[in-house]
DNA sequence: AACGGATTTGAAAACGTTTTCAAACGCTTG
DNA sequence: CAAGCGTTTGAAAACGTTTTCAAATCCGTT
């Protein structure tokens, strides 16, 4: 590869001035700048922004780690923080968990040996300690979705429980009495503020919790339709369900209709996360908005600022406020 | 940071002892391999990868170029590469084009200045000359979807022709002669491919072409939404539509029950790419199966095949053949 | 014509690694 | 005990940049 000094001998000039052309960082007469950059041009160069990070200590990337590279959610977290990320001249350099701690264990390792500026990190997996040594460590790191203890400040987190009551209190006010709960197998925060919320709201309507109500599969379509064939089953006598997320949600409401059931007539369904899905799926699913696009943005904009205070943050609260968005999925059988 | 030769004091060798036992390049005494380890552990070091692949050369990055971050066909396409570059102890860089040439010419700089090993290219927007340009430099890349003439064996593609054909052709051999077709209006090989597949099918059933049927838009479901419109205010009696992606499809279907129209038994419908969209929208979308993950994993291949032949390579032509997957879309109207 | 200040320049050190090379060390053998 | 050999070690160069520092050049004054 030609590098800095094939372009110094071409323009018959120094590299140290070589380097000023291409930072700008100090006068060059227009004579010899006008020569260093036919040089580059000819010879094609471009720069090595490895050595650049090496002298400068700074690689102009921001790290994310990602739950999976291939899910409607993590794409909008990807997006927005993308977005930001782009918009201040810097790169991202994506990594991907899978949701298990050796895996976002070594994605972190590498985005730390290759020296990123800063991190955005949506980790299920990865025990607090781990987090907390990141942290202390002086890297500059942003949470997605979740709180560590001591480090609030970190986080740009949805407002799970909240979320999750919503939900089931749009259930009940349209009626429905008896409400099953589709959840998440995986050992995560959000999982168990969603039980949080769901049960909040049976319990201010003085219904009963029922445990047979409520079962776990993966978070995804198969889950769901897994899950829902096994609340079925169970013979309860339901007529809603809240879902953990909307891919559950899909899978349950293809299980139901693959059964013969009616959705929204004989079983109404609400979702959590507002992905493309909901508004594709028949039908269109009642569900909870999650702004992660939004959130990505922000955690990106966190990220940046303790960077460079130059960069600016959004004026918004760390926890983001989850909304009902009313589709067709929910019947009203009051009376 | 802590560095090599915070280790190499506090462990009370050198350097080179510190690199050997980090690469096992060497014997070093396991006493001294012990203190450097400890001292490792204790520093809590971590290689600077960007030195490492100054002197090596190597960076053990491959980097990528999709359109979207976020969308699930990218998704795949992402999930393939990584796949295949994680399972060889190498890394990806993802990088976006957002279908424009600066961007995307932007985005293979990055890659480029970043010294990665490799290059994986799904670019729509960037003309022949600058991707060859790219190739005669020495750079090892493999193409996705797009072939260059001259360099046709650096590409992973999908017979986009026979897809269109078949397509069609399943419309047909269900009894529609009516049949629409809605595009894209990105100026991309595969989109002129999938028009003249159409239009063989057509011509080998004796169909007269007709411009009107015809009708193009970002191909995404709100411009399948608006190009449907298009085509259903034109009132030309279709009865069939094949879409440029299932994307535009399910914004066809979308459209037309909000119009209040049965699909499939007033109005057919064939998609393209079977995205999880196509099981899920209502009715299951017949579409045409394009195996991007699998020609993302090839295509990783190809490239780290080039950097290093220990790397294998699946046996499988580039060309990848389209088949038709039969869902709930396609009504037969004979007799 | 000499001086002073500002502008422009290049040599060299630094960033954190790997690798080459030769020196040091420890054994065995005669 | 000297010679010889294999193993282990450290010094130093190299990778491609940026930046510091001092030298060189230029220009306008006196």
């Amino acid at each position: 590869m030609v590098n800095i000094k094939d372009v110094a001998r071409a323009a018959g000039v120094s590299v140290s001035t070589v380097s000023r052309v291409i930072n700008n960082s100090a006068s060059v007469i227009p004579e010899k700048r006008q020569a260093v950059l036919a040089a580059m041009d000819n010879l094609k160069y471009q720069p090595n922004s490895l050595a650049r990070a090496l002298v400068n200590s700074r690689s102009d990337c921001i790290g994310l780690l990602v739950g999976e590279i291939d899910s409607p959610f993590f794409g909008q977290l990807m997006a927005g923080v993308h977005r930001v990320v782009m918009a201040a001249g810097k790169h991202v350099i994506v990594t991907a968990g899978y949701h298990q701690a050796d895996q976002e264990r070594t994605a972190i390792r590498f985005m730390q040996e290759r020296r990123c500026d800063g991190l955005v990190i949506h980790s299920k997996a990865l025990p607090d300690a781990e987090i907390i040594e990141l942290i202390e460590r002086g890297v500059p790191v942003t949470l997605v979705n979740r709180l560590i203890p001591g480090h609030e400040e970190r986080s740009v987190y949805l407002d799970n429980e909240f979320g999750a009551y919503l939900a089931t209190r749009h259930l009940i006010r349209n009626g429905h009495q008896n409400i099953a709960y589709v959840g998440t197998n995986i050992a995560i925060e959000d999982g168990q503020s969603r039980v949080a919320g769901y049960q909040r709201a049976l319990s201010e309507a003085g219904i009963e919790l029922d445990e047979r109500k409520m079962v776990k599969a993966f978070p995804d379509e198969e889950g769901g339709n897994y899950a829902m064939a096994e609340v079925m089953a169970r013979n309860l006598g339901i007529t809603a369900l809240f879902a953990y997320n909307d891919a559950m949600a899909a899978g349950a409401v293809m299980m139901l209709q693959d059964a013969g059931w009616d959705v929204p007539q004989q079983i109404s369904i609400v979702g959590f996360d507002d992905v493309i899905l909901a508004r594709i799926i028949k039908p269109h699913l009642t569900t909870i908005r999650y702004p992660v696009n939004e959130m990505g943005a922000l955690a990106a904009q966190l990220v940046l600022h303790e960077l460079d205070a130059r960069f600016e943050i959004n004026e918004h609260p760390l926890r983001f406020t989850p909304r009902l968005i009313e589709r067709q999925s929910v019947r009203n059988i009051k009376d």
